[in-house]
DNA sequence: CTGCGCCATCGCGTTTTCCGAACCCACGCT
DNA sequence: AGCGTGGGTTCGGAAAACGCGATGGCGCAG
């Protein structure tokens, strides 16, 4: 079977028109260079030199055979060398999970500055909630995640993304039974609960223990459009991000009842802070978010 | 280094997605396949595939390789399968001997009709006469030669191609001197002489032996374009082919002396009758001279 | 939890490859 | 004429590469 080094001695020989030349410049032996050659011409069924005591002359079938040997070769050549030009980019998979809407999260952005710098990198988006995407990145099954909220766990690291000002959401259909905002009046109404473990559900918590009173529970949606939807329902208030409700032909509004804001946090293992992959998103992501500080952790060279 | 088998393995187990499969289908076993790929990857400095429980599957690098693979691959096929559509084709070298002009033997035809037809046959038209090429075809310094007169050689044979009509040619510069034709008086005047060996000089020693007498010697040529120039200059009379002197502009002329023809003759030696070369030629000199007969020399196949 | 399909790894035998030495041949020099 | 030089080829043994069967680990389905 023909092989690469048959071409290269072919054409070495042809070029030169000298095995021991030949043989030097391939690293080898002139005993192995005329082995190449009668091989190839035996598979071939051709001869490709006329042996004189001067030097191996090309013959013309020779002649008109070694611009293809050049062809193939470089093609060859071509391969090795765009792999070795891929050699130092980032590659592999990264999984991110969401912990809502996605375009608040500028998700297309992230995608595209990816794509972009990096094509040979995998990117996944998988929705979820704060509270699915903690232990799935513990577990190993997300490298990354949005969080809102803060935690203190030394097993992470955060980064600061923006704050997102929550309001009451309540459903049109019960503007009549609500006539003013005071907290204790609203908690006789249905409320539509979020996750105990979500940021949210600690804000709605704290505004009516201020008050001291517990709001009336009908269900629970751990999914931010999951929520918004019960709230337009008409099924109960809610606490959402500001801004995703409201308008005349919107069945929900926004309360005027002043709430503190939460943080949205992007969270990765410390231990894979030094990850290429995970430096190479969060570069990304600095850009995306418009974050100024480079986050303190040095690249290690590959 | 990379090698082919490499490049073949990787399209192999790329559209297999599968070690097995490929491995079949390269008629090798399950770990050879698993070595080349790893050996490509590590040469490449690159991961070509995910290793999954249901097999292999490309990564984005791999994919963006593969087609400079097949590239290459099918660079090297159309190199071997060149090669293989030449093997069958006639090559080598002939060296033609020459006896006469070039143009009188048609040897311009004869070359364009071997290069039509046999590209990468290499044609040699070495001038010389019929008596430096008979010795030079049994030494092996010529494949086939044109030569005049008939010879009882059984290491040769020979092709008729036509009759040399003969005539003596006479400087119009000795006009006055030449009253007749009549052989002895001519006799008496220089002449040119061919080499003895020549079938002109037998012709010559022919015609005035008939008339018991002998010519004047004044010198030798060998070539016949020597001899022309050389009655042309009015060294003395001598015999050419007949219509290659002559005409108001010519210092020469044709004298009326009937003389005999000499057959022109293509000669080969014998053991190299069978040879393909040699068929492959005079199958070509058959056509420039329209002969009809083949020679009857059976072509064994290769 | 057992079986199946997949890929990676490990020795071992065999084939290929390579090397140095010796050889043949043509040419040029003495 | 003899001989040295430079070219390619051939030869035998050592070394490397290669391929194979067996084995192992792993995920998944029944």
């Amino acid at each position: 079977m023909m092989e690469l080094y048959h071409l290269r001695t072919f054409v070495a020989v042809a070029e030169e028109r000298n095995l021991t030349r030949a043989s030097e410049r391939l690293f080898t032996s002139q005993p192995a260079i005329s082995a190449h050659i009668k091989a190839l011409e035996e598979t071939l069924g051709v001869t490709l030199f006329d042996r004189t005591p001067k030097g191996m002359r090309l013959t013309s079938v020779g002649e008109d055979l070694l611009p293809r040997a050049r062809r193939a070769l470089a093609a060859a050549g071509d391969f090795v060398q765009h792999a070795r030009s891929l050699r130092h980019e980032i590659t592999g998979s990264v999984r991110i999970g969401l912990n809502t809407d996605a375009r608040f999260l500028r998700v297309a952005a992230l995608q595209t500055g990816l794509a972009a710098r990096h094509p040979h990198l995998d990117v996944a988006m998988l929705g979820g909630t704060t509270w699915l995407n903690l232990p799935a990145l513990r577990a190993g099954k997300l490298d990354a995640a949005f969080i809102s909220g803060t935690f203190s766990d030394s097993d992470l690291t955060l980064h600061y993304l923006c704050d997102e000002p929550l309001v009451v959401a309540a459903p049109k259909a019960m503007r009549a039974r609500i006539t003013d905002v005071d907290i204790a009046r609203l908690a006789r109404l249905p409320w539509v609960f979020t996750s105990p473990d979500c940021a949210y559900f600690k804000v709605m918590h704290a505004l009516f223990h201020a008050n001291g009173c517990e709001p009336m529970r009908t269900l629970l949606a751990d999914q931010e459009d999951a929520m918004i939807e019960l709230v337009r329902a008409g099924v109960g208030l809610g606490i959402v991000r500001a801004g995703v409700i409201g308008g005349d032909a919107d069945s929900a509004y926004e309360l005027p009842v002043p709430l503190p804001s939460v943080p949205l946090q992007f969270a990765v293992l410390r231990e894979r802070a030094g990850d290429l992959v995970i430096g190479a998103l969060m570069e990304v992501l600095r850009e995306v978010w418009e974050l100024e500080m480079p986050v303190g952790v040095a690249c290690e060279a590959g």
